[in-house]
DNA sequence: GGCGTGCTTGACGTTGACGTAAGCGGAATG
DNA sequence: CATTCCGCTTACGTCAACGTCAAGCACGCC
């Protein structure tokens, strides 16, 4: 197993360029080892990478992104109060989340309906009823 | 129940600036009636920005969501293949809506992790351990 | 008729998240 | 040894999604 990686294998296994990675560095999301000047990284640059594509996949901004790795490394130097106020920001992440997972389970169904609408239409007679399922589906939303 | 709407009306139910709205209108995802110079928004417009600011919120592009609004634009004179092609977009919204939230979930459950390794901490030991937590989630993550 | 208030249309500014171009430094390969 | 790859840095460019003025009309009201 691969303790350390290059900025070529972490390109290609997230799919972003290297640009993206050294940008990612200049705002101090990673902070990969230096042999010489070229990059090392280490599985927890890995790790973090994984995170902040993860969010940005979810809408979270790099700020925001930041702000969750930040929480992470919270360690000795932290007392009782920057504890707590970690947990509060981490709850704060969490309420967005469930917040958005929401929206995607309205969306979610509201598309299988618009699926299952053309197939239908499909289905009966070839071409689909000329407005049978644009005011349908908006106007269901447009009821809430 | 009222069929239209003003721009300040819709402004404080979204909780969104004018601008957007006119900004919305002029990229074409809503297009008002005009009464003389003054905009009066329909219901179908107002069902419109619904789907907007959800999209917005689950991290899609205004690109993405003129897409899906288009999609369900496709009336009378769309034929089958109109109609089919309108179907594989919505799957693929779907598949990448459902991608989604298998990131947020994965997101969910991390966040909570953590919370429950910050709860225990405090309880235990008034401070926590000094590398307690910031390995062992971040590498659970590398692992993967 | 003057005043404020709300709505309008430009036009330019801003912020975030990178892209792109130019040029240099090693190292490996023919 | 010259070339050809990476990789690095610095600096400017870009695109989306609005924000922020500036300036003007239409109105209701005192």
């Amino acid at each position: 197993m691969q303790r350390t990686f290059t900025i070529r294998q972490l390109t290609k296994e997230f799919d972003v360029t290297a640009r993206t990675l050294r940008f990612y560095e200049d705002e101090g999301l990673i902070a990969p080892e230096r042999r010489g000047q070229t990059r090392i990284y280490s599985g927890r640059d890995r790790a973090r990478i994984t995170l902040i594509l993860r969010g940005r996949r979810v809408g979270f901004s790099l700020a925001e992104i930041r702000e969750i790795l930040d929480l992470y490394d919270v360690h000795h130097d932290g007392g009782v109060m920057q504890t707590l106020h970690a947990r509060k920001k981490f709850e704060e992440q969490l309420h967005k989340l469930e917040r958005q997972k929401i929206d995607i389970e309205d969306s979610v169904t509201e598309l299988r309906r618009a699926i299952a609408i053309v197939d239908d239409a499909i289905a009966k007679g070839e071409l689909p009823p000329p407005a049978a399922m644009q005011p349908a589906t908006l106007h269901r939303v447009a009821a809430e």
